[in-house]
DNA sequence: TATTGTTATACTCTATAACTATA
DNA sequence: TATAGTTATAGAGTATAACAATA
């Protein structure tokens, strides 16, 4: 169950700012690497990247995940609010819903009480995918703690979180 | 010269885990929101977002800021190292130099010892513009000490910079 | 044979306008 | 009149294959 994958090869020593050419002549980042952006970039890659790798038995992508989180948190809200919630545009909502049901893992279901709006929830396939994938995930986090520790993975969330006030 | 635009409102306190829907009622993002590739993902796209807002007068994309800040940097490189250097393709990068020429912020010089590449330098105006871009930049740079403090910033870049040796 | 720059192309994400059915 | 879901569409960004010129 403890994920032993992720701390294995970890590069000792990096020039701090620069990065190996072909024949090993090195480049000037610094300016780039000293800021939040660039940085941000590369580590939400890196991570996405990590992501697609350990979720490809389980075929979802992140925002599939993260939907399938939040309509398994909050059963019973319309896709508007899902999608909001998740800074996703709702005209392309409709194709994420589209799959996540064609595969039967969730369901709209008309409402009553507004028939204009469909209330979102998890099939028991989706549910049991939902427990799976939280796993994975907790593996993924436990890879990334193997790097930062736990402390600073903490911080760095909270951090994140504050950054996202920017905007 | 110091920017005072930043710190001005934010929010003073939120509901740790949820977010405001249309009639008030708030949902369960907790699941999300303690792991690093929510946060991650939604602090790219704000600073980023902060990032087009700061650079529309000089008309510049973040790609097109760390491209002019590379090659300034690291002049008579080729484009493919240029290209990697920053993670973008060598096809996706042509349409790159394309536009930077077309602007006259940096020029291809056929290189004389290897006919096949071109080495990269910027013009006299593409090095003033990155004067001034490095001004804007550290106005975000600025800004987001505004809400880090000096220390949380340093950290994050240092952690984020980790967190890239993930992939 | 391998590499640099290039073209063509495709696929995903994201963004906007407009329709329909309900309210 | 406004809202939820939807369709169509356009634009970025990113990915691969293949070609010409050069090594």
């Amino acid at each position: 169950m403890a994920p032993k994958l992720a701390a294995q090869a970890r590069r000792e020593f990096e020039p701090p700012e620069a990065e190996a050419g072909p024949e090993g002549a090195l480049l000037d980042l610094s300016h780039l690497s000293s800021i939040v952006g660039y940085p941000l970039r590369r580590a939400q890659m890196a991570v996405f990247e990590d992501f697609a790798r350990r979720f490809q038995p389980l075929d979802l992508t992140p925002a599939q995940y993260s939907t399938l989180s939040t309509i398994g948190d909050n059963p019973g809200r319309n896709q508007s609010e899902i999608a909001a919630a998740l800074g996703i545009l709702r005209p392309n909502f409709v194709a994420m819903m589209d799959e996540l049901e064609r595969r039967g893992l969730a369901e709209r279901t008309r409402s009553g009480v507004d028939r204009r709006s469909n209330a979102l929830a998890l099939t028991p396939t989706g549910r049991e995918l939902l427990t799976r994938a939280r796993v994975v995930q907790g593996e993924q986090e436990a890879a990334i703690e193997d790097i930062l520790g736990r402390g600073e993975r903490e911080a760095l969330v909270e951090a994140l979180r504050k950054l996202a006030t920017l905007a």
